[in-house]
DNA sequence: TCTGTCACG
DNA sequence: ACGTACGTGACAGAA
């Protein structure tokens, strides 16, 4: 598991998958590959020029005899000896049985994959034509821009002409908006301009000197009209700040896109490039580079914010007409209106919340860390007989395998470095005392720089509390993420880094934390969508899931399962989710390969639906390009054709774990959606503050405990039923830790 | 800006 | 012979 496998040759394996995420598919990274610089762009341009090749080869073995690419090149005077001859020199071996036949065999094999497989001719010429025509038309493309585009951008700085644009669009169905502001600061940063669009090329720009001049707005937001945004929630958090509640309808071009294509991304320019062919103004020719020296908005020249802010507008306008029709002919229209859109001033209101830290006992584990995290650097330098750094992989690398000699044959990364991951260094542990100082610096370190140390410095000195940004548009499967700070990885498998939650506290004497989270809901999930007997009796019956499928899968009663073969069965219903195979099993188990195939072969036989789930699911991808959760939110597997292994494997892994964690992301976010709109029409006190994918936290007053514990877990049960029973469990506390 | 490592579900 | 479990984000070091 350590080993860093690339499936795109040159190129580790997180960035060849984050590329194939961003690229949709192997093939367009490829077709894109001049877009590449360096050591990339020459390895990803060799590496096309192999895959066509293979393709080609894997074309004559599907389907063409020898005789006939013969014939089509009019070289029937070769004669196959010399064929063979070549053949064997090269040592083609496999080729030369496909092509001229192997004695020993009756008929050359014919491969059976490539459905509707063309034939060479064709295949060869649209290979070659392909590539070339989307390197050059990339290369052609020529953006329209604001000065060759007819526009009507009008600056609106008079009373008279406020009220008069307020008016006009009062009058409108259907409105884009967007603000423009001091920074991302909705809680300290100031809105300086409002811009407004409701026909194509056409915008207005208010710059907003007072409160007053925005407030006067408050009528248009708070109506029944269609308010179209660009990242709405970013909006809707500043012009929070004035009083303003904007609300429903809404339409946001940036989740309508992530609902169309989940992988790719989102923001503005990029849907402006590719549904518009129109390249809007840089912020960054209005504002300069980030960094030092970079302005703020109020500092540039008002005419020049007004093309660049109403043409914000105008072009989420567009975009708006654009995606509206084809989110609508689109199944995952349901989520979009059901899910994501009622979901943003949840999220909205959950970051203004934001969430207590302890700062002073961050403080106080901090130094006791540093203690720590010194003596132990200390040990290792002694063992090393050098002072380095020890965070340095590259240094790290050449003390264990080249001063200490830990490892003969130990493995590299794909830049030559030596790999010195956790499971590497675990595995030598026993080989020399340094290992075990090094995991246990490397462990400290993190947490220390990673939470202990990060956090306070995130507390926000309006409110001393931190607040998370929850992005909806990143994780193609339908998840949140969290960022500045992240919120979803605070440390809980280890002690030291428990202590870390200890951190996180309710408001104040009259609050509590409560967290309530799902129980096994993934794989309840998939005991639903397949509807495999066992696994749905083993829920039903209300066990524990790894007992049942201890039980089964080694053919004891329930009662006797042991604890062994718990942990087994649960390593097994873990790595299914994921479409690990028998090598991932041992690995993780550090059992040999033949067992872990022994009892994912018994579990299968057991639980017949769950290996049909799995086939239908590569199935459904293969024939419809997607693969879809409950609620019909999609996935795009394009490389689930892909000549590379590798990476049509990925491909099929993706389509057995996305409608699962998907489904069970479309599940927690309706819960979240009820849970807000009970906490507002029953007017409590209490706020629901973070998710963490399967669990929700809330700063829940005391008085209103009982309450909004029923209200919760029944919220979380019943978002979305499923055809065997969701548990939420719960638990209260002054802290995180105390209440998970 | 990329890579390796590691924190979470 | 190849490569082997999904989804994220942050930090430090190296390029």
């Amino acid at each position: 598991a350590s080993d860093n496998i690339p499936g795109i040759p040159g190129m580790g394996e997180k960035t060849a998958k984050k590329l194939i995420k961003q690229y949709g598919s192997l093939e367009n990274i490829l077709d894109h590959a001049h877009e590449f610089k360096g050591k990339q762009q020459e390895n990803l341009i060799q590496y096309r020029e192999q895959a066509l090749l293979s393709k080609q080869l894997a074309t004559i073995n599907v389907a063409v005899p020898i005789d006939h690419i013969l014939e089509h090149y009019e070289l029937k005077d070769i004669n196959r000896d010399a064929i063979q001859t070549l053949f064997e020199e090269l040592e083609f071996r496999q080729l030369t049985k496909r092509v001229l036949g192997d004695s020993n065999e009756a008929e050359a094999p014919v491969k059976k994959v490539a459905p509707a497989a063309p034939d060479l001719f064709s295949a060869l010429s649209e290979n070659a034509t392909d590539t070339e025509l989307t390197e050059e038309q990339a290369a052609a493309i020529q953006y329209h821009t604001i000065s060759g585009t007819e526009h009507d951008y009008q600056l609106i700085q008079d009373a008279a002409a406020i009220d008069q644009v307020l008016n006009l669009f009062m009058q409108e169905n259907v409105f884009c908006f967007d603000t423009e502001t001091t920074g991302l600061d909705p809680l300290t940063d100031r809105v300086i301009g409002l811009a407004l669009s409701a026909q194509k090329g056409k915008g207005y720009y208010v710059p907003i000197q007072s409160d007053q001049d925005l407030i006067k707005f408050k009528p248009l937001f708070e109506q029944s009209n269609v308010k179209i945004a660009q990242n709405l929630k970013f909006d809707l958090q500043m012009l929070r700040q004035y009083g303003i509640e904007v609300k429903p309808p809404y339409f946001d071009t940036m989740l309508a896109h992530y609902l169309l294509e989940p992988d790719k991304r989102h923001g503005m320019d990029e849907l402006s490039k590719q549904y518009l062919q129109y390249e809007p103004v840089s912020i960054e020719a209005l504002i300069g580079k980030k960094g030092k020296g970079q302005l703020t908005m109020d500092q540039v020249d008002v005419q020049v914010l007004k093309d660049y802010a109403a043409e914000d507008a105008d072009v989420t306008y567009q975009l708006y007409e654009v995606l509206k029709p084809m989110i609508e002919n689109d199944q995952a229209n349901a989520v979009f209106q059901t899910v994501e859109l009622p979901l943003v001033p949840v999220l909205a209101d959950m970051e203004h919340e934001g969430i207590k830290v302890d700062a002073s006992f961050l403080q106080a584990y901090s130094v006791e860390l540093n203690q720590e995290v010194k003596a132990i650097e200390q040990r290792i330098y002694e063992q090393a007989g050098e002072v380095f750094n020890i965070a340095s992989p590259l240094q790290l690398g050449k003390i264990l395998f080249e001063k200490l000699q830990l490892d003969e044959k130990a493995k590299k990364t794909k830049t030559g470095q030596y790999q010195t991951g956790e499971d590497v260094l675990i595995k030598l542990s026993s080989k020399h005392s340094i290992v075990q100082d090094i995991l246990d610096f490397r462990g400290l370190q993190k947490l220390k720089s990673t939470y202990v140390d990060a956090l306070p410095e995130l507390i926000h000195p309006l409110t001393h509390r931190v607040h998370t940004t929850f992005n909806q548009a990143v994780a193609a499967t339908g998840r949140l993420s969290s960022t500045n700070p992240n919120l979803q990885n605070i440390p809980i498998r280890t002690a030291r880094g428990r202590e870390v939650r200890k951190a996180f506290i309710a408001r104040d004497a009259e609050h509590v934390i409560l967290s309530a989270d799902y129980s096994q809901i993934e794989l309840r999930v998939i005991a639903s969508m397949s509807e495999d007997p066992g696994m749905m009796e083993a829920f039903n019956q209300g066990i524990d899931i790894h007992t049942a499928t201890a039980a089964k899968v080694f053919g004891v009663p329930v009662e006797s399962v042991t604890k062994e073969q718990r942990y087994k069965a649960k390593s097994v219903n873990f790595g299914l989710i994921y479409g690990q195979g028998a090598f991932g099993l041992a690995e993780n188990l550090g059992i040999s390969r033949t067992e872990a195939k022994q009892i994912i072969d018994q579990y299968f036989e057991q639980f017949p639906g769950i290996r049909q789930y799995m086939d239908k699911a590569i199935e459904g991808a293969r024939s419809n390009g997607f693969v879809s959760t409950l609620l019909g939110r999609k996935r795009y597997l394009r490389d689930i054709h892909s000549a590379n292994a590798t990476v049509r494997s990925f491909a099929e892994r993706n389509a057995i774990n996305a409608p699962i964690q998907g489904t069970a992301a479309d599940m927690i976010k309706l819960a979240m959606i009820n849970i807000h709109q009970q906490i507002k029409s029953q007017q409590l006190k209490s706020k629901l503050i973070l998710q963490v994918h399967d669990e929700l936290l809330l700063d829940v007053h005391v008085s209103e405990l009982e309450q909004v514990k029923q209200l919760v877990l029944t919220e979380m049960q019943n978002a979305l039923p499923l055809k065997v029973p969701v548990v939420a469990e719960y638990g209260v506390g002054q802290n995180w830790l105390e209440a998970h």
